[in-house]
RNA sequence: GGGAGAAUUCCCGAGUGGCCAAAGGGGGCAGACUGUAAAUCUGUUGUCAGUGACUUCGGUGGUUCGAAUCCACCUUCUCCCA
C-alpha cells in the first residue's frame, strides 16, 4: 500500500489542496515537507502527537521531514482556535522550548544523515525588513480573505489585533522561504493549520507566477507546492482528545509519568478504540481490523494493545511494560508495590507515634486539602492496606508501618505508596 | 479621541446593602451499577477547626453597625461613534 493511501486508511488525512497531485509527488521520489511546531511549552503533548506520527510515516517510506521550530513565531502565538491571546515568551523560553522538543520527536523521528532536518524560523523571520516584507509578501493577500478564515472570523467578535493577524504571513513565509532554501514542496499539519497553510501555498504560486511573467519563463516545477492537513484527535463526542485533569497529556515523563500516560489510552471511550489505534500506532491496518471485531468487554484487550503501543512510541518498550504491569498488578491483584507511584513520610509527619488517613492523603497529593481528604473519607472512598476507612479521624500509627510503606486505593484507580524509612 | 458597558468561586453564569461561602449549569471527585468503558442515579465541590472561625466576588481606598452589592480612583476587556 502507497504511504499516501496508507494514511488515508488511516483516518490521518482531513483536507488537501489537490489529492491527485501529492499522489503523484510522493509517488515520484523522495519529496522534503514541513511541519510547524510552535515551541509554546517545555513539552511536546499530545496534540502534537498526530503530526508526528504522520511524519514518521512518510520518513519511513522515504521523504524528508522538515521539523519547523517556532522560535520566531511564537513570540506571537497563532490566534487559530484560541479564543484569547497566548501570552508571549522570552527568547530564552523558546530556545528551551525548542531543545525539549527536538529531544522528544527524535524518539519517532530519526535526523541522522540528513534523513530530516530541523530547522527554526527565527532565523529568517528576526531580520525580516518590515518594508520588503510588506511588498514581497503582503501584496499577495487580502484581507477579505483573510478575515473570511474560520480562525480569524470567531476573533473578530473579540478584538483581533494587526499583530495576530501577521500570523497567516508569516506561516506563509516560513513555506516560502524553505521551499526556496530547501526544496521544500508540502507543508502539513493540524487541521486547526488549515487556512494558514494554504495561505502558504498560494503565496509561492503568486509569487512563481509573477516571476515567470516578469522573465517570461514557465513557472518551475519546483514552486508547485501542496498541502495536506492531519485530523485532530477527537473523541466520538467531538471534544478534543488528550485532555486530562491535570491539563494537558504530556510527552515528557516528568510531566505525565508513563503509568498515567498508559491509563489515559487505558480508559479511552469504547467508540474510539480502533480509531486512536489506526491513528497512533503503527501497527498493520489488517491487524487492526481484525481487533476492530471485539464487542462487548473484549474491547478492554484491545484498550490493553492500544495503551501499550502508543506508550511505547512515546517512554519506550521497557516503560510500556512496566506500565502495563503495574496497571494489571493493581487492577487484578491490588498491588505492584514496585512501580506504585510513592510518597516518603518523614518522623515529623508523626505526632506521638500517629498520622491520620487526612494528613497522609494530604502529603502523598492525593487531595489537595484536608477538607476534601476529609470528604473522600466520608463517602468510602479511600482504602488503606485494602481496608476501607469509615473513619475520618482514623489515624495509622508507626506499627502500621511495620512492613515500610501502606498502600493508599484513592477511589477505584488511583493507587500510591507511603513509605516510612526507619 | 468621544460615549456606553463589563470584570463573581475550576469554567459559564445568577446575585444590586444584612437571610451570601454566594442560585443554576458544565467540569471535577466519590458512591451504586459495570468491563479500569459509556449511559444512568446519588452524594459532594473555599480553607481550617466541627454545630463555629477565617479568607474569597479585577485592584486600591472610602461610605456604613454591616459591602460581591453604594462612592472615588486605577487596571483590563467588550461594544458604539471617529
Amino acid at each position: 500500500m502507497k504511504v499516501f493511501d496508507e494514511l488515508k486508511a488511516r483516518g490521518i488525512i482531513a483536507q488537501c489542496t489537490n489529492e491527485e497531485e501529492i499522489r503523484k509527488q510522493l509517488d515520484a521520489g523522495p519529496v522534503r515537507f514541513y511541519v510547524g511546531f510552535d515551541p509554546t511549552a517545555d513539552s511536546l503533548h499530545i496534540g502534537h502527537f498526530i503530526p508526528i506520527i504522520l511524519m514518521s510515516h512518510l520518513q519511513r517510506a522515504g521523504h524528508v521531514p522538515i521539523a519547523l521550530f517556532g522560535g520566531g513565531t511564537g513570540v506571537i502565538g497563532d490566534p487559530s482556535g484560541k479564543s484569547d491571546m497566548r501570552k508571549m515568551l522570552t527568547m530564552d523560553d523558546i530556545k528551551h522550548n525548542v531543545e525539549c522538543f527536538k529531544s522528544q520527536m527524535s524518539r519517532l523521528i530519526d535526523f541522522s544523515d540528513g534523513k530530516a532536518i530541523a530547522v527554526n524560523n527565527a532565523d529568517w523571520l528576526l531580520d525580516l525588513n518590515y518594508i520588503d516584507f510588506i511588498k514581497k509578501v503582503g501584496v499577495h493577500f487580502t484581507i477579505s480573505k483573510m478575515l473570511a478564515a474560520e480562525c480569524y472570523k470567531q476573533r473578530m467578535e473579540r478584538g483581533l489585533t494587526f499583530f495576530e493577524l501577521n500570523y497567516m504571513l508569516m506561516q506563509s513565509y516560513d513555506f516560502y522561504v524553505l521551499n526556496q532554501e530547501y526544496g521544500c514542496m508540502m507543508e502539513l499539519g493540524g487541521d486547526d493549520q488549515w487556512s494558514n497553510m494554504i495561505g502558504g501555498v498560494e503565496l509561492i504560486r503568486r509569487i512563481a507566477a509573477k516571476e515567470a511573467e516578469e522573465t517570461g519563463n514557465p513557472v518551475p516545477e519546483s514552486t508547485k507546492v501542496n498541502a495536506f492537513t492531519c485530523s485532530l484527535l477527537l473523541t466520538s463526542e467531538g471534544k478534543k482528545m488528550g485532555k486530562t485533569e491535570k491539563g494537558a497529556l504530556w510527552l515528557d515523563p516528568n510531566k505525565t509519568s508513563p503509568y498515567d500516560f498508559y491509563q489515559y489510552w487505558r480508559n479511552v471511550d469504547d467508540a474510539d478504540v480502533i480509531k486512536c489505534m489506526k491513528m497512533l500506532t503503527f501497527l498493520p491496518l489488517d491487524y487492526i481490523d481484525e481487533l476492530s471485531k471485539c464487542e462487548g468487554s473484549e474491547i478492554n484487550k484491545v484498550k490493553e494493545i492500544l495503551a501499550f503501543e502508543v506508550t511505547k512510541l512515546i517512554h519506550g518498550e521497557e516503560e510500556a511494560a512496566k506500565a502495563q504491569a503495574t496497571a494489571k498488578a493493581l487492577f487484578t491483584t491490588g498491588g505492584d508495590i514496585e512501580n506504585m507511584p510513592s510518597t516518603e513520610l518523614v518522623a515529623s509527619d508523626f505526632t506521638d507515634g500517629k498520622i491520620t488517613v487526612q494528613d497522609i492523603l494530604v502529603k502523598c497529593k492525593l487531595c489537595p486539602s484536608k477538607g476534601e481528604a476529609k470528604r473522600l473519607i466520608q463517602q468510602g472512598g479511600v482504602l488503606v492496606d485494602d481496608v476501607k476507612i469509615t473513619d475520618m479521624f482514623a489515624s495509622l500509627t508507626e506499627e502500621d508501618f511495620s512492613k515500610g510503606y501502606v498502600v493508599v486505593k484513592k477511589g477505584k484507580k488511583v493507587f500510591h505508596k507511603a513509605v516510612l524509612n526507619k
